[in-house]
DNA sequence: GATGAATGAGCGTTCATTCAT
DNA sequence: TATGAATGAACGCTCATTCAT
C-alpha cells in the first residue's frame, strides 16, 4: 500500500501500524507489571488489581489481553521460557562439540540470565512451582526443552570424543541432573542469598565438578 | 505420679495419658489429611474445611492444633523435612567416608524417600515453593541442613583421600549441586512423569556422574 | 432423652433444639429478605449483599445457607410454589367435585394468596420468568403440578355429572388455559395495576365465564 | 430530487438511497441477531459484543442504532407486537362479529404467529418478562392493545347478539382471561414442551371452551 | 458512520479465621 | 476441648458503555 500515490491509504496504513505497535506495547507493559509483582509479592499475592494498577491500565483492560489470571501467568511463563532458551538453550545448541563450548554455555545460565534478569529467574523456579495443572504442564514443556537443549550438547560431545553413554537414557539424565543443578545454585545463592562467594566462582566449581563427571564416564 | 500408691493419682494419670495419646493421635490425623490434600489439589486448592472434612474432625479443631494454614503448611514441611533427613540425612551423616557409602546415601534419597512417600515428595519440592516468607524460610532451613549432611559427607570423603577443596566454598557447592540434581531428577521422573527407565538406572547413572565429578576435581 | 432423669443430657437437648430452631429461623429470614428485594428490584437487581444486609447477616451467611444466588431463587420459588399449591391447589384436590367447589377453589386463588402475598405473586409470575433452565424447570414443575390439581378437579366434576372430554387431552387443555386465565388476570389488575374494578367482581366474571365454557362443553 | 435534471444530484440521491436502505438492513441485521441470542441464550446471558459479532457489525455499531441494551430489547419487542398485532390483533379487529370469525383470529395465534415466531414468542412471553421497568411499561402498553382487540371483537359480537355484559369491565376481563388463556397454550406446549396432542386439537378444545364460556354469558 | 480498544463499577463467590456454646 | 455457624475482606471476572480515531 504505501507504494501507490493514495495519500489516504498510507495514512491508513500508518495509523493501522501505530495502533499495533501501541496493542503489542500494552500488552508487553502489562506482562512486565505481573512480572514485578509476581516475583515481589507472590503470584496468590498480586491481585490483578494491583497489576492494572502498575501497567497504568483498567482491569478490564488486562482482561482484554489476557483470558485470566493464569493465561496471564502462561504467557509471562512462555516470554521468560523463551528469553532463558534465547540466551542460555541456544548456547547448548551451538555449542561447538568442545567441553570448552559445552562450560560456557553453563556460564552463560548465571551471568546472562540469572544475574540480569532476576525476577524471571525467581518467576520460572519459584511462581510458577505447582500453581496449576496448565501452568505446570508449560514448566514441563520448557524444561523439557530447555533439557533436551542440553541433552543435545552432551550427545554432540560425545559424538565427537567418539565415546557412547552407558544406557540408552544416560544422556537424558545428566542432563535433567545439570538443569538441576543449575536451578538449584540459582536458588540458593540468587534467590535466597547474595553469594557469599563470588558466582562466577561458584559457577566455575559446578562446571569442573561437571566436566570432571562426564570425562570420567567418558573414561578420561 | 503413676508411681505413688494414690489410686485416684493413678486413674488421673491413666486418663490423663490417655488424653495425651488421643491429643499426638488428632494431630497425626490432621497433619496426614493436610499431606493428601495439599498433595492431590494444592496447598491453595485444599480448603480447611476439607482438610477438617477428611481428618474427620471440626474447623475449630484444626485451628486448636494449628495456629493458622500457613501454621499447618510449616509443621507438616518439617515433619517430612525430619523424615527425610532421619532416611537420607543420616545416611550421610553416617557414611562412613567411602565413596561407596555417599553413593549409598545418594541412592536412599530414592529408594527410601521418594517411592516411598510420593505425597511428601510432591509437598516439599513443589507444595511449599513460593508459598510465603515463613514457608520459604522453613524450606532454606531444612535444606540448608540437608545440604549441610551432604557437605559434611563430602568433607570427611576429601580428609579420608588427603585431599583438599580448590575455595573455601567448593564442598558447599558441591552439595548445593548434588541436591539440586536430586531434587530435580525427583521431580522429573517421580512427579511428572513415570520413569521410562528403571528408577535405580536413573540413580546409578546421576550416582556415578557424580562419583566422576568427585573423583576428577581430586585429581583421580 | 429428655425421659431420662438426666439433666445433662436434657440440657444438650434443648441446646440442641434451640439451634434447630435458630438455624430454620435464619433460612426464612434470608428468605423473607430475598422475597423483599427480588419483588421489588427484580432478580438482577437485587444483590447478594444487599439480601444479607436486610437479612441482618453477613455476605458468607446467606452462602452458607445457599449454594449460591439462583439455588435461594431456586428455594424461595420452591417455598412460593408449596405455599400456593398449600392455599389454592388443596382447595381444587379437595373440591367436592361441584361446580361451586371449582368456583370457590379458584376464586381462592385471588382472595387467599395473590392479594395476600403480592410479592410472591411476583416472584413466581415475573422474577422467575426465564432466569435460567434450571429456575424454568422448577416453574415448570410448579405449574405441572398446579394444572394437575385443577385438572383433577375437572375431572371429578366430569365424572359426577358423567360426562366425558372431546379429546384425551381435553382436561389437561382446560386446566392449563384456567390456570393462563388466572395468571393474566393477577399479572394485569395486581402487578400492573390496581383493580379499577373491585377484584372480586374481577374474578365472578372469570369464573362464570369457565363456568359457563364448561357447562357448554358438557351439553349444558 | 431524483426528478431534476442535475445529473450529480441523481447521484447523490441515488446514492443517499442506497445509503438509507444499508442504514435500514443494519438495523434489521441487528435486530434479527438480537432477537436469535435473546431466544436461545436469554437477554443476560446475550452480551452486546455477542449480538454485535452476528450481526457482523462492531459493538459500537450497535450502539449507533441502539441507544443501550435496553433500547435494544425495547424495539425488538415493539417490532414484535407489531407484528403479532398484525397478524392476529388484526383479525380481531377485521372479525365479522360472528363467532365463527372471532375463533378464527383466536386460531391465527397458534397458527400464524407462534409455530412460525417460535423466537418471538419466546422474547415476548419469557425474555421481556420483569426485565426492567421501561420493558415491562412496553409490554404492558402492548398487552393492553392486544386485549383492547380482543374486547373489541368481543363486544361487536354481543352487539350482533343484541346482548349487554354483566357487568362494565366484563369485556375487558374476558379478554384479559383469553389472552392468558393462549399465552399459557403457547408457553407449555411450544416453549416447554413439543405437544403431545396436536396442537390445532388443543387449540381447537380451547376455543370451544371460550366459545361456551361466551355463550352461556349471552344466554345461550 | 463505523470501529474496537479501553473503561470501571459492580457483581457473585470463596475461605481463612473467630468465638459463643 | 470440640464444635460449626458466622464473618467479611478480598478476590477474579464480566460486560454495558464510551470515545478517539
Amino acid at each position: 500500500m504505501a507504494e501507490n500515490g493514495n495519500g489516504k491509504s498510507r495514512v491508513v496504513s500508518k495509523s493501522a501500524l501505530r495502533r499495533q505497535r501501541e496493542r503489542e506495547q500494552r500488552y508487553q507493559t502489562i506482562l512486565a507489571a505481573a512480572e514485578k509483582l509476581f516475583a515481589s509479592e507472590g503470584y496468590h499475592g498480586a491481585s490483578m488489581e494491583r497489576i492494572a494498577e502498575l501497567a497504568e491500565v483498567s482491569v478490564g483492560t488486562v482482561y482484554f489481553y489476557f483470558k485470566n489470571k493464569e493465561d496471564l501467568l502462561l504467557h509471562l511463563l512462555n516470554e521468560i521460557a523463551y528469553t532463558l532458551r534465547e540466551l542460555v538453550g541456544s548456547k547448548f545448541r551451538q555449542s561447538d562439540a568442545t567441553m570448552e563450548g559445552f562450560k560456557n554455555a553453563g556460564l552463560s545460565f548465571f551471568s546472562e540470565f540469572c544475574t540480569r534478569y532476576p525476577e524471571k529467574l525467581a518467576i520460572i523456579f519459584r511462581e510458577s512451582v505447582g500453581q496449576s495443572p496448565g501452568v505446570e504442564a508449560s514448566r514441563k514443556a520448557f524444561l523439557d526443552k530447555f533439557i533436551g537443549d542440553v541433552a543435545g550438547a552432551l550427545n554432540r560431545l560425545a559424538d565427537t570424543l567418539g565415546v557412547s553413554w552407558r544406557r540408552e537414557h544416560t544422556a537424558e539424565v545428566l542432563a535433567v541432573s545439570i538443569v538441576g543443578m543449575y536451578e538449584r545454585l540459582a536458588y540458593q545463592y540468587l534467590i535466597w542469598q547474595d553469594p557469599s562467594a563470588d558466582l562466577m566462582d561458584i559457577a566455575d566449581d559446578a562446571l569442573s565438578f561437571i566436566e570432571g563427571g562426564l570425562k570420567n564416564l567418558w573414561g578420561g
